[in-house]
DNA sequence: TATGAATGAGCCTTCATTCAT
DNA sequence: AATGAATGAAGGCTCATTCAT
């Protein structure tokens, strides 16, 4: 009945960006678990279209990560440096990324059914770009060569957990000090 | 009159005991947000029992937790070695301690009410510890000066969640480059 | 446009016959009251068209009754025999439309609106038919002349309830009972 | 919050006479799928204490329907006769039932999950009755030998159905008529 | 005329919480 | 102090139905 209701027919597509949008607006602000009834108010529609788009929720999850995931050039040509300052800025970028879209990285451990798309989808797109940092990085002999960019991905992911909501806690140290980990020698 | 009351205070003590351990073992089953039903039934008590001693289910997980830390011999003399070494070994432990009890790792991040409690009572009793360790190992001039227990705690203990729930991720490796990064020089 | 008009009329035409045989087809698999979705995408077409053609569902289910009806040869030539054995094999023609078109006997009890026109449509289309060769029977002296048409064919209809979901319920020898009844004196 | 509501802990028993009347109320009015809320709202009781009593449909279903057949007295020593007349008198006893708990013979055939239980419980209770009157008539030479208790029972279920819906339908005289073709020799 | 996206009422179900006993 | 029955809000999900295109 809304002005977006209106719409119908025309923007099937903008309806799924708008959901998505909105989506990951709720997400943020009530987690993965927030209300259907609340996303699909967020977008203006009813909730009927939000399960027309996302039959379930975790379609919606997966749907909005990956949405995310666009967002993050992982493929943008790498700053020019050593492999290990390559690595750098792309694990800053990553982190960057993590933070901004704060919760999704919380997201990642929601043990509900759908999540194994969401765990796939994120080691799908990302991890095999930070494998080949990695082996660069560690063939040019400036970083060990006995991590897996598999614990990498995940720890860093896992490291910037809680920016927003703990207190003073400097995800950005800690994933430096990461780092620093991996020009020690084994 | 007073025998009959001591010895009701006893079993209160004594629910209280159980509730500790049935909540602790429904957490790991279920997850925090467990029904409290369900943590009756594992206590073998009534829905009421558990909510006169923990009004909210914060009180309960807080409750929970510091009763898990008072398992964890956080002061207990450490081994013998280079502050370095008493300090690998300690977070050793502390990694242990928070895979175990798995689950909990992730319920620092629980945002719901209550939350504060939680992560008060973990930097309230852990920090101070770690500082310690910390301190002594810089001094020794053994590892780096520029790094805060607080955030050496929280991304320890970020590093251990989805251990059980990530296939195959390896959180006790991440744990090590991060100590190990900690021997670099800034 | 009288060409093009014909067309379209045969197309409406066209689109009826096939929601009909798509609605019996899905009454058959998931009850009358199965979704209109359904039914539509059974029949190829969109629900706007089949609310087009049958605006409420009592409407659909009483046209597809009236097809199948059409299906029962209710006028054909009765075979040779006295009254009765004409009788009888109206009555198992009857019966063999009724168990195969699962489903609508028990439809007729449907307490929803729209009920009565399948109600009255099942009693003016067969009703007359089966009173004169009850009439001719009883007339004959083969059979009690005490029996309305109308009570027997709704009896019948009713044996006929179950077949499909009853287990091993023999609805044919309890309507040959019904027959045999007939023949007794009163 | 009501009157009923403050009896709590006293009559758990009688909440659930009072939630099976209602669900018998209910399912006359308005069949066996009736919202649960209508039937609590009956009851005068909360959809949660119509779950706690009765956790599937399927259960307070089963439970209406047995709580149904205690009120017919099955076992009831029979009129004296010879064998038909008591076959004859109890049929009448269960036609009688059958209508008077209107609705009931039609719930039979819902076709949902827990139907068996339905269908069960009829079997189980009566059957068992109507095959002795049965043989005990055919051993006395008054009916014929080859029709299954199961087939009748279910013959005599069927032809209540729609007593009270189908304008001017007698159900008894077609019950008349099964009982009638009993007497014919096959 | 046909389509099918959008809507939202309506029903199911779970559970936190209260409170009479 | 302990119990657990009862309550009802809250959220999930499914369609019937409308109507812009």
């Amino acid at each position: 009945m809304t002005a977006a209701g209106r719409a119908r027919r025309s923007d099937v597509r903008r309806n799924e960006q708008v959901l998505l949008d909105a989506a990951a607006a709720v997400f943020v602000r009530a987690g993965v678990d927030a209300p259907v009834r609340e996303i699909a108010a967020e977008a203006g529609l009813g909730m009927g279209t939000v399960y027309r788009h996302f039959p379930t929720r975790a379609d919606l999850v997966v749907a909005v990560f990956r949405h995310q995931l666009d967002g993050l050039a992982v493929d943008a040509p790498p700053t020019a440096g050593t492999p290990y300052d390559v690595l750098r800025t792309w694990v800053d970028r990553f982190a960057d990324f993590l933070i901004t879209k704060h919760g999704l990285a919380a997201a990642l451990h929601s043990d509900q059914a759908g999540f194994e798309s969401l765990h796939a989808e994120f080691v799908e797109r990302l991890m095999p770009v930070l494998d080949r940092l990695l082996a660069a990085s560690a063939a040019a002999g400036q970083t060990r060569d006995d991590v897996r960019a598999y614990d990498l991905m995940l720890g860093i992911g896992n490291l910037c957990i809680g920016v927003e909501t703990l207190p003073d806690y400097r995800a950005r140290n800690m994933i430096d000090l990461l780092l620093a980990g991996l020009r020690v020698p084994a």
